[in-house]
RNA sequence: GCCGGGGUGGCGGAACGGUAGACGCGGCGGACUCAAAAUCCGCUGUCCGAGAGGGCGUGCGGGUUCGAUUCCCGCCCCCGGCACCA
């Protein structure tokens, strides 16, 4: 044996020299040109990584490397694949760690974005270095302000005092996406109300349309679920209940409720108001003042947590005041509880006891009337509730519509109510506006101006970026304002309208607004003078196929689509769904749970990529299991996958001349088969399984292989193990890169066909023995060949034969009684 | 509670309604070696049996079918998301 192949392969050398050609060739490099002009464009996004100190970990590279082998397949079939790659630097994630150890964040994330870079490249990923984006970059956040005075002009950017989410710890508002059962997603500190002026994007005037779209999408069917449920749709009826005095006279008040079960208000024997509810005032008896007061001073108080408990009994205070059913003409008390909730509907209800879990609690808790006014198949107009009936049946109690069917009884009360003039019907989304302001440091400043007396500016396009100053001091209080409020320099101006002395808008945007339009960007990265070439995104975009986590289903996702409604309808894009295909893929987890530093089972990367290579790390994680539901990661489990590059290694570089044996060649174009239909559906543990099979067979009894059996195996590895199939590929004779031209191989059926098929042989659905036949013999030759097998004959025996069943290729089953 | 996704050897995981356990890890045995590592070859669901062979096996209970991990009905458990949303 000559002494450089005793060498083998030595996975580093191979990569550190494939990583150092496809810098030199600009192998996944696109110039502004190449964009323009590429033939047969496949946009491959993956959603770009926040640069933590600690580096890349397993699951990024997992991430990436699921979505890089689809594009790196992509590209060996022919299509030009741009594969763009970026940080998303800005946020209370960053500026809460440069806190902690004492550095500025304009020092802190070159340094990580350095790393992660570094990281990156070793993993092998297709990025095109050319097109990095950066959000802290004023080249990028120019346009994520641009975006901002796009919605602004258009007035889907809106100033409000509003009741926020506030972390105490955070000394921040949150979104309502942010807060995690009542608790801050970041720290787990409960969130509190509080109410302060805030930008926010009126994304429930898109709710119909973002939920409607979701239908045609062809994305993965959780992420979509997913998302429909966060803007949660209900259908049901808006009803007005005049507000009465002692005498039943109206007081001119109307308590307006939101229901998605108008047919039950014959059952509505009392409203109840949310606490923060406008009408608690007019409409609490003056004796009942202090109690009322106390109790929504209480409620007000209380945090989000205790408030959320689903389980805890309910509260609540009478307010002494009325309001007369407008369906039976009754005078119904009206409460004050906190299981009302002001951000909902219209943050009052008509309570239906009989009918509704919670308000069914609230009457037994204060020992409300529950009467019935629907009635299930067995019971009447009379039966007892000893529980809430929510189930189907007929309408009861309910004055002219006793006995209309529950299936049509919504639709007829809404008709009634309408005709009435007290109510019609409504639909009613759980999704709210989203608010970006954020009373922070480390992100791009809203480019607003306020002005005394032209109010809010946005500031002119030709004054772009509103450039973030650097500040030592930017440690965040509870003042509720950001710390760019303490830089009087930076904030005093000119108002861009009057010219008269104004102030800047000192809260920055929040980082969803900066990684809500960084697909568009990417492409045209290397513009200066404008946010996105028209030409080149009409190209490329939108996305084909994007690849992250389910994590991002309602927040990044929902976001990203809402921008880009946005910016179809003011002629800026012409399309309005961002991604179409978008997949969801699984988690790594180790150890049967989630990896997490306080569980101390967190697998650090770079070891093991610095002994056995990037190319055995990737084709381990996507062997580990279904891209799609992720997988156990078990260090003992790499053996396999580096011990197969190794043989396919040694396979190749020793492979002869001589023509392909059919058998070996007929394993080969199964494998072809196979792999061209996994991986395009992301099946890339069977995808390697199958090569692996190939390759044993290629190998078995030691025989040495022949290059045309090999060659479509290093094709079909490339997508997992590039750096190594780089390097095959030229030890094949081969010039340039294996990705430059279509090399995918072609499936040949002719070659792939079996002669011979293995025929199971049941009796009575059990398997008593195989038989080979030809893959042509007829039925009858196959079923006498089953028959004669002397086990089979055993168990027909003496037996009353009654059927045979014949599937060509497959089995004989014998039906014997 | 609601909405997703799951439950298959010692482990990660394969199986168009048609031979359950591909592929890999681990384990056992062997070759090479003075020895070890690395590498290579063989075996490896479980029980009974010397063997041929047979019984049992895909969370549980039913059903459809010649045949069910796969389809249907009813449960249990695990993971993820939402949750006093009227």
């Amino acid at each position: 044996m000559a002494q450089e192949t005793q060498v083998g392969y030595v996975p580093a050398a191979v990569e550190e020299r494939w990583q150092r050609l496809w810098e030199e060739r600009g192998t996944n490099a696109f110039t502004r040109e190449e964009l323009r002009d590429a033939e047969d464009p496949f946009y491959n996004l993956m959603v770009l990584p926040y640069p933590s100190a600690e580096g890349l970990h397993v699951g990024n590279i997992y991430a990436f490397t699921g979505a890089d082998v689809h594009g790196r397949y992509q590209r060996l079939r022919g299509r030009t694949v741009f594969e763009p790659i970026g940080f998303d630097a800005f946020g209370i994630h960053s500026e809460n760690f440069a806190l902690k150890i004492g550095t500025h964040p304009m020092d802190l994330i070159p340094s990580n974005v350095r790393n992660f870079t570094r990281q990156l490249r070793r993993i092998g990923g297709m990025f095109d270095w050319n097109h990095v984006v950066d959000t802290t970059d004023p080249s990028y956040y120019k346009w994520t302000q641009w975006l901002f005075l796009k919605l602004f002009d258009a007035g889907l950017a809106e100033r409000k005092e509003a009741p926020v989410n506030w972390c105490p710890s955070c000394m921040t508002v949150l979104a309502n996406e942010q807060v995690i059962g009542g608790e801050c997603e970041r720290c787990g500190t409960p969130v509190e109300q509080r109410r302060i002026a805030q930008w926010f994007f009126k994304i429930t005037r898109y709710a119909q349309r973002l939920l409607d779209n979701i239908e045609e999408l062809d994305w993965s069917e959780t992420t979509k679920k997913a998302q429909s449920n966060w803007i949660g749709r209900s259908t049901g009826a808006q009803l007005r209940f005049p507000v009465v005095d002692e005498e039943g006279v109206e007081t001119g008040d109307v308590i307006e409720v939101y229901t998605t079960r108008p047919d039950t208000v014959f059952g509505a024997t009392y409203m109840v108001l949310s606490p923060e509810h406008p009408l608690v005032e007019a409409v609490t008896d003056d004796g009942l003042r202090a109690p009322v007061y106390a109790y929504v001073d209480k409620a007000a108080r209380k945090d989000l947590v205790a408030r959320q408990k689903a389980d805890k009994t309910k509260t609540g205070v009478p307010t002494g005041g009325y309001c007369r059913n407008p369906a039976t003409g009754e005078r119904i008390p009206v409460w004050v509880a906190d299981y009302v909730l002001m951000e909902y509907g219209t943050g009052a209800i008509m309570a239906v006891p009989g009918h509704d879990t919670r308000d069914f609690e609230f009457a037994t808790e204060f020992g409300l009337p529950i009467p019935r006014v629907v009635a299930g198949p067995d019971d009447d107009a009379e039966t007892p509730l000893e529980e809430p009936y929510l189930g189907p049946g007929r309408l009861v109690n309910s004055g002219d519509f006793d006995g209309t069917d529950v299936s049509e009884s919504v639709e007829k009360v809404t008709a009634w109510a309408a005709e009435q003039g007290w109510g019609e019907a409504k639909v009613n989304f759980r999704l709210h506006d989203w608010c970006i302001s954020r009373q922070r440091y480390w992100g791009p400043p809203i480019p607003i101006v306020h002005c005394a007396s032209c109010g809010p500016v946005g500031v002119p396009e030709d004054q772009l970026p509103v450039v973030l100053p650097r500040v030592e001091d930017f440690k965040p209080d509870d003042s509720g304002v950001s710390p760019l409020a303490r830089v009087e320099a930076w904030y005093r101006t000119e108002c861009p309208k009057c010219g008269a002395e104004a102030r800047r808008e000192t809260d920055v945007s929040d980082t969803f607004l900066d990684s809500g339009w960084y697909f568009i960007r990417y492409p045209s990265a290397d513009f200066d003078d404008r946010a996105f070439d028209p030409e080149i995104t009409k190209k490329w975009l939108p996305v084909d196929t994007y690849i992250g986590g389910n994590e991002h289903a309602v927040l990044h996702l929902l976001y990203s689509r809402f921008l880009t409604m946005v910016l179809k309808d003011l002629g800026h894009v012409d399309f309005e769904e961002p991604y179409d295909v978008f997949r969801a893929h699984g988690l790594i987890i180790a150890d049967g749970s989630k990896m997490s530093k306080s569980k101390g089972n967190v697998i650090v990367p770079d070891p093991i990529i610095e002994e056995y290579g990037a190319d055995t790390f990737r084709t381990y994680l996507m062997f580990l299991g279904p891209f799609e539901e992720g997988g156990d990661y078990r260090p003992a489990g790499i053996q396999g996958p580096f011990g197969f590059l190794h043989r396919l290694y040694d396979t190749v570089v020793s492979a002869g001349d001589g023509a392909a044996d059919p058998d070996v060649e007929r394993k080969v174009h199964q494998t072809i088969r196979q792999v061209t239909e996994q991986i395009p559906a992301l099946g890339y543990n069977t995808s390697i399984a199958a090569l692996m099979e190939c390759l044993n067979v290629v190998r078995s009894g030691g025989r040495s292989a022949a290059r045309a059996e090999v060659e479509p195996l290093v094709v079909m590895v490339a997508p997992f193990a590039p750096h190594l199939a780089e390097e095959l590929w030229e030890r094949l004779g081969h010039e340039g890169s294996i990705f430059d031209r279509a090399n995918w191989p072609d499936f040949d059926p002719a070659k792939a066909a079996e002669d011979t098929v293995e025929i199971a042989v049941q009796v009575n659905g059990k398997l008593r023995a195989t038989v080979v036949a030809s893959k042509d013999a007829s039925e009858a030759e196959v079923v006498a060949a089953a028959r004669a097998e002397e086990n089979v004959q055993r168990h027909l025996d003496g037996k009353q034969e009654r059927r045979v069943i014949h599937v060509p290729g497959r089995l004989v089953n014998f039906v014997v009684g």
